[in-house]
DNA sequence: GAGTGGTCTAGACCACCCG
DNA sequence: GGGTGGTCTAGACCACTCG
């Protein structure tokens, strides 16, 4: 009897997930292996069955177990990593790796927005955008620039923090401080010769094939926060995204 | 009052959803408005407050609506489609933006796998693979080179199948068609140079940039059932994918 | 038929946000 | 304080799968 109770104002069915995964990771349930039912887990816990369902759930959508009508939960084969298809960034995925990362930013600027660059920010074309070009490299060579634009409207008092600074975390992280919940990034993805700007700022040469990134990030109320191009080099950087059905 | 009762088989909670999605469609809740409270909608509906919730759970899954404790539930801004980060198959995909698409099937045959394409399959190197290789075209192009390998042991019988068959429905189908209910595929990117078999295959230069892909597609108890080498035309082709946090 | 997950109820109390 | 969403209960019946 692993009897829960409500305490530290931590809900019993993340208790119980968390429980759950760590039983898993410890082997006590094998893969392809049945768990017991929600009833016994019910029991179990001394929760009700509509508390364990709840933090099951969660587990499923991470890829951790399955479930079969009329058969039972299971646990799921491989613990795939589904971190690449989150919401993360450049310096916790690198450093994650080992890598040493870091970046020098070009260009902050204020200029009219375009009018692509309005359409996806939904403001008007010619309204204020903070433009910051920014240059990144792993273990001291440059691999990635970065054309990031963000809502003057939004994001004013940007302008007023230290360079340095701004190096030094992602600008996501900044977004947030300011009140925004990050939800969802729209990624096109597209192979591209260099060109000359490029060529030159990433020491490669002018046809040398691009991993070319368009990204618009959005809060979860919908309003877009963030819009950037992203030139990759072809043969120093690759992008891991997961599908779900 | 619209009250719903049970009928039909639909669960009451995924008719209160397709009604709200319906509401939101036709602008009788407009974006950045307030849905009513959940203890209304229960009312509204005729049903308790907890099937309210799975259905609106839904909505915000999607990114439809938004919640925010303590205030209330609300109309997000775009309507973003998240089709592209689904595991959606070319045909689906090309089709619904009215681009005509055919496939020709350049290989079938059984092979030992090597070590890469076993260790991304969860097989032992050697073991039996079948290889498919696929030219597609868009709109009578050729634009992407398809490796795909699948386990012999699970889909020994594709080989009974008639080539033309193959080539004109995606192979997903094809496999789900085998009862594995295909979940997820993670997919890594790359910029990359053609090469001489792929230009000529896809008649560009040698040195014109392609979108490479690898993907491992699993079922939903984990079980690996695809992996893909994947040349697509840079110029011809870009990817769209959506990150969730 | 027995066991499982899928849906649903009619309440309850809590945590959060606002004026 | 009043309204909202977040969590939770102790049941119920249904739909599915399997032997």
């Amino acid at each position: 009897m692993t009897s829960f109770t409500k305490a530290e104002g931590i809900p019993l069915y993340v208790k119980i997930r968390e429980n759950l995964r760590e039983e898993i990771k410890l082997g006590e349930y094998k893969q392809g292996e049945k768990l017991p039912s929600e009833d016994e887990l019910a029991i179990k816990y001394g929760v009700s069955r509509m508390t364990v369902r709840q933090g099951i759930m969660d587990l499923i959508d991470e890829g951790l177990v399955y479930r079969r009508h009329g058969v039972g939960t299971f646990v799921a084969f491989p613990h795939l990593e589904r971190d690449h298809s989150r919401l993360t960034n450049f310096f916790e995925s690198a450093l994650k790796e080992g890598i040493k990362v870091s970046a020098q930013i070009l260009t902050m600027e204020v200029i009219p927005a375009k009018q692509k660059i309005a359409a996806e920010l939904h403001i008007e074309e010619g309204d204020s955008v903070i433009h910051i070009k920014t240059l990144r490299y792993t273990d001291d060579v440059p691999v990635t620039v970065h054309d990031a634009f963000i809502p003057h409207k939004l994001f004013a008092s940007i302008l007023t923090r230290d360079l340095k600074t701004l190096e030094n975390q992602h600008l996501w992280t900044i977004l947030e401080s300011y009140g925004y919940r990050l939800k969802r990034a729209v990624q096109r993805l597209e192979a591209r010769e260099a060109g000359e700007e490029i060529a030159e700022l990433l020491n490669i040469d002018t046809n040398a094939p691009i991993l070319y990134k368009e990204r618009t990030a959005y809060a979860d109320d919908g309003t877009p926060v963030e819009f950037i191009f992203c030139y990759n080099r072809g043969d120093m950087y690759s992008l891991t995204v997961t599908l779900e059905r």
